[in-house]
DNA sequence: CAAAACATATACCGTACGGTATATTAACTA
DNA sequence: TAGTTAATATACCGTACGGTATATGTTTTG
């Protein structure tokens, strides 16, 4: 890796958390430059602007997040071991996700709905992308004659509206309870669509 | 009302919904001049500061959405038909509260996450409001040995956060049906302890 | 080991931010 | 209607914002 690459992800990797955390306009330059070390003059001979940064942070927050989920549900051969290894994964991982500020797509989607439209657009492309990979397990499940016929888009929607909605309750009122207990909740539903 | 008191409310009325669309760092004094046709030496003449008027903007666009709610809900005498009067508004409602921003509590919650501590503290007082609303309403059905003995505690944050998800969902993707078949979902599981 | 290319720091710019002291205007009251 | 008080506008402050031109320092390559 190049100086100029490992410049990049140093900066993107040291104010991601700070991006989700404060927002797009609530996190300055400063803010930039002071977690990283750096100079504006390094930064803007790395990023093109504030706005390139964000979007680039907000892409490595999801992976942060995404990625080990992936990879445990990868292992699990069947749809309705993957879905609930996926779920389980917000039971185990929720302190350090409060801790990075939330769910960064969450947060993005609230701070980008106006205005930014890059980072917006990119917010879209994210949660299509999740929705489409429970979908896909889904209908697998459902190929396979282990899960019950049911409205796929749907039910997909569902889980992470819920999700989404525990995760703000959850983390606003300091309850993970509230996370916990809906994604129990939603466990139970998967149990009802399986076929024994 | 006093010429001072009127201000106050036309400064809160004219700022709300760009508070709610924009965020409190992303709300400068010059979009509330530019709103209100008044002058910044006006508006501190009627508020502390900046941060005094974004929490009176929120507890404005809060009423704004619930008073709506509350009057109708309390036409009602039992404690299904409330439940389904306030899950049906969002069926009707949802256009209005899209173009105000979105869910005034989603947002604020995420927006004053960090720092601002008023304006947290105000939507933490919010959330509770609604939620025991809710519950209280849910306790009576049952009293009323209208609903099943459930855990409405559980019951009521899980409708709360299913909504909020789901705001936000079909706010960012621009699909209100995302909400809606979540808004049914919702009055499904109501319906399902109801006893007959 | 130079010279070129790349990367970072320095020093600066214009702007507009939040906020305030004071002047001006409007409203009330004796 | 004159004098007082309340409300708004004007004009200003210091600061720090996002961004850039340029100088300095560091690698790489011939």
């Amino acid at each position: 890796m190049v100086r100029s690459e490992k410049t990049r992800q140093l900066i993107i990797e040291k104010t991601a958390s700070i991006f989700n955390k404060k927002g797009y306009t609530g996190t300055y330059l400063s803010d930039l430059t002071n977690a990283t070390g750096l100079t504006k003059g390094s930064i803007y001979g790395n990023f093109k602007d504030k706005n390139e940064v964000a979007v680039e942070a907000f892409k490595y927050n999801y992976k942060f997040q995404s990625e080990q989920i992936l990879e445990i549900m990868s292992q699990e051969n069947n749809a309705f071991d993957k879905l609930l290894v996926f779920l389980n994964h917000y039971k185990t991982a929720f302190r350090p996700i409060f801790n990075n500020g939330g769910c960064a797509i969450l947060n993005t989607a609230v701070d980008a709905d106006d205005g930014n439209n890059l980072l917006k657009e990119e917010v879209i492309k994210t949660i299509h992308n999740w929705h489409q990979r429970i979908v896909t397990i889904l209908k697998e499940g459902i190929i396979q004659n282990e899960l019950e016929s049911i409205d796929v888009e749907n039910f997909s929607y569902r889980i992470i509206a819920l999700v989404e909605g525990s995760v703000m309750l959850a983390k606003t009122l300091d309850k993970p309870e509230i996370l916990l207990n809906n994604i129990d909740f939603l466990e139970t539903e998967i149990n009802q669509i399986k076929k024994s």
